[in-house]
DNA sequence: TTGTATGCGTTATCAA
DNA sequence: TTGATAACGCATACAA
C-alpha cells in the first residue's frame, strides 16, 4: 500500500494545492492525499497526512530535538508514504548555502583532470558537498560563461583550471569574498589562491639526471608556449642546463609536433658533430608524439618526459619520466577552497607541489 | 565607479533590507544602495536602483519583450553597478526545473568513466545543463546517499552506472517519472533505460580472430565475476569457444589476479601436451597485469584485451583489442536521458553498442 | 511539545 | 509598457 501511495504523487500532479496555513487553515485534520503543484510530496502534504504542522515536519526532517516519539512516527510514516523527499534547492535559498563546488577543467576526459576532479569531489563529499564539474575546451568565453552559470548556482566555491589569458571578469565576485581556487596555472589580472606544480624544479631534476649519465648536449621538446605550463618548463630547461654550464642554444623547440617535425628535429640534432644524445619532452603529448616517432626510426636516443603516464615502465625502453600528481593538486586545491569556505579570510596563497623523477630505462647512456 | 560601488556589496552585508513592495512603498525612488541580507545584490536592488520594478527587472534579466529600450538600459547599468547575478536557485525553485542533471560512477579518475562522464558532460552543456558529478567507489550505500542528494537537488535527470545489486530504493521516483538512465551495467529489480556495450558480440570478435589466425587452445583471464560486464564476457567467451567446436573446458580463470596466478595460469596452460596459444583478457585490468607478468618470462602467446588503452600499439607485439567506446556510451545515455525529459513517456530501452576488434599485432599466430 | 508567520530571490498572473 | 502580488518549498524567529 505504501508503494501505492507513493506512487501516487504524479498522477495528482495539477490537483489544486489545499492551503494549510491562514484564515481557511481547518483542513488540515482532513487526510487527503492532495499533493503540491510541483508535482513531489512537500512538507506541507507530509503535515497534512500527519496531522501536525509544516514545523513539526520540518523538525523531524532536520532530526531537530523536542518533538514526542509518537508524533515524529507519525511523521515518518507519512514521509514513507508519500515519497516525500526535501527539497535542497528550497532549503539551500533559505539558508544561502548551496552545498556545491564548482570545477572548470580543460577537458574532463584527460586523465590529467579527471584525476584533479575525482580528488576535488572526494574531498567535497568527505565534506557532504556535490562537485558540478565542466570542460571548457580550452576556450577563454566558454570558461567565463560557464564560470557563470555556477556562480548563479550560487557553488560555495570554485575551483578553475584557468584557460582565458585574462580573468578580471571575476573580480568583482573575487573582492566579495567568492572563495576561488586556481590550479596546475595561475589567473592573469587577479590576485587569488593557487595550486601548482613545481614545474621548474621538475625539468630541473630531468635535466641533472641525464647529465648525470654523461649527457652533455640535451635538447628540449615543448609544447606551444602559449599553454602556460609549457613556456615555464621550456624555461626550466634553460636554466637548469645553463646551470650547468651545458650548451642550450638552438636544442629547444616548441610547438605542436608532428612525426614529421620530430624526425627533422632528429635528423638535424643528430648529425651535429657534436650530436644531441638525450631529449626531455616538456609533456606528456609530446612524449607520446616523440615515442611514436622514434619507433619509425633506429635511433637511440635517452629521454625524460615530464608527466608518468600508464605503461611507461612497460616499453622498451621503459620511459623515465618527471611525474605530477593530479590527485594532489585537485586534494590542495579542494583543501584550499574549503579552508576559504570556513572564513580563511588571510592573503591569498601560492602552494607549489613537488615533482617526483621516475627513473626507469630511458635516460641512460646509449 | 562602477568597480567601486560593485565591491561594495560585500561590506554592506548586514545592512536591512528595505522592502520595495507594500504599504511604505514611497522609498521607491530613493536610489540609495542599501543591499539585502544575503549579502548580494537582488532583483529588488536593481529595481531599486534603476527606478523600476521587480518585474521590470526580471524582463530584462530573461529578455522578454516589452520593454521600452532607455528603460532596459537603466536596469543593465543598475545590474552592472552592482555586479547583480541572477540567482539560479531562487529561479529554479520558482520554475521547477533545475537545469542540472547527475551522474554517478564508480571512480571518476578511472578513465573509462572520465570519459563517459566528459561525453555527458558535453551533451549537457549543449542543452544548457549542468552536470553534478559523484563517485561511488563501487560501494551500494554510497551509491544509494549519493543518488538521494542528487535527488534532493531536484536535477532533471540521473545517469548512474550501477554498483548496487539491488535498485529498488529507485523504484518511487522511477514510477514518478524521474528520468533515470543506466550505463554500462543494467539495473537490477526496476526497469528503467539502459545503455550497454555488446560485450559477447566484442568476445566473440576477439575469439573469432584468434582462431582465424589458427588458434585451437585459447585461454580466458576474466575479472572478479561480482562485476556484471566481467559475468557477461566470461559467458560471452564460453559460446563463441563452443560456437566454433572449440575446446574451453579448464580454460577460463575468473577473479582479481596478480603476476604469481598469472604466471602460474600460464605455466599450467602452456605445459600441457596440447598447450594454449592464446589468451583473451576480460578487461584493461588484466591485460595490463598480463602483460606484465608476460614481461617477466618468456613466453610467446597471442593476446586480445578487451578495453582499448593508450600506448597499445606501442607496445611490442603491439595489442590487439576489443574496444568499447565509453564516449559514445556517455552520449547515448545522456541522449536518451534528454529524450526522457523533454517528455518521452515511451516505454524503457535497451540500447545496445557495438564494439570494435583494433586489430595490431598480439592477435596472431606466435 | 507544537504551531504561526515571515522571508529567501525568483517567476507568473493579472491588473493598470 | 509597467507594476502589485502571490506563489515556489523550506527554515527560522517567535508564540502558545
Amino acid at each position: 500500500m505504501s508503494g501505492l501511495l507513493a506512487a501516487l504523487w504524479v498522477r495528482c500532479g495539477s490537483a489544486p494545492r489545499s492551503v494549510l496555513t491562514g484564515d481557511a487553515g481547518a483542513s488540515m485534520l482532513s487526510g487527503v492525499t492532495t499533493l503540491s503543484s510541483s508535482g513531489r510530496p512537500t512538507m506541507v502534504d507530509v503535515a497534512r497526512q500527519a496531522h501536525v504542522s509544516l514545523k513539526t515536519v520540518s523538525r523531524v526532517v532536520n532530526e531537530e530535538p523536542g518533538v514526542r516519539p509518537e508524533t515524529e512516527q507519525r511523521v515518518r510514516d507519512a514521509i514513507a508514504e508519500l515519497g516525500f523527499r526535501r527539497n535542497d534547492g528550497a532549503r539551500q535559498l533559505r539558508r544561502g548555502r548551496t552545498a556545491s563546488i564548482g570545477l572548470i577543467v580543460e577537458d574532463l576526459a584527460n586523465p590529467f583532470y579527471s584525476a584533479l576532479a575525482a580528488s576535488c569531489e572526494r574531498v567535497a563529499r568527505l565534506r557532504r558537498h556535490l562537485l558540478i564539474t565542466a570542460s571548457a575546451e580550452g576556450s577563454a568565453e566558454r570558461e567565463e560563461s560557464l564560470a557563470g552559470a555556477l556562480l548563479a548556482r550560487r557553488v560555495d566555491g570554485l575551483i578553475v583550471v584557468p584557460a582565458a589569458a585574462e580573468h578580471s571578469w571575476l573580480r568583482t565576485e573575487l573582492s566579495a569574498g567568492m572563495p576561488v581556487v586556481f590550479v596546475d596555472r595561475p589567473a592573469t589580472g587577479v590576485e587569488a589562491d593557487t595550486v601548482l606544480a613545481d614545474n621548474e624544479g621538475g625539468i630541473r631534476s630531468a635535466v641533472e639526471h641525464l647529465a648525470a649519465h654523461g649527457h652533455r648536449r640535451i635538447g628540449f621538446l615543448g609544447d606551444d608556449p602559449a599553454f602556460w605550463t609549457a613556456e615555464q618548463r621550456r624555461a626550466g630547461f634553460v636554466s637548469a642546463v645553463e646551470a650547468l654550464g651545458l650548451p642550450c642554444a638552438d636544442l629547444v623547440v616548441m610547438g605542436p609536433h608532428d612525426v614529421d617535425e620530430l624526425l627533422a628535429c632528429m635528423q638535424a640534432w643528430g648529425s651535429d658533430e657534436d650530436p644531441v644524445t638525450a631529449l626531455v619532452a616538456g609533456n606528456n603529448r609530446v612524449t607520446i608524439a616523440l615515442l611514436r616517432a622514434l619507433r619509425s626510426v633506429d635511433c637511440a636516443i635517452a629521454i625524460v618526459g615530464f608527466d608518468d603516464f600508464e605503461l611507461a615502465d612497460l616499453l622498451d625502453p621503459a620511459i623515465t619520466v618527471v611525474a605530477q600528481d593530479p590527485a594532489k593538486l585537485g586534494e590542495a586545491a579542494a583543501n584550499l577552497l574549503f579552508a576559504r569556505i570556513d572564513g580563511d579570510t588571510s592573503a591569498p596563497q601560492q602552494v607549489v607541489l613537488p615533482t617526483q623523477l621516475i627513473v626507469r630505462e630511458s635516460g641512460r647512456a646509449v
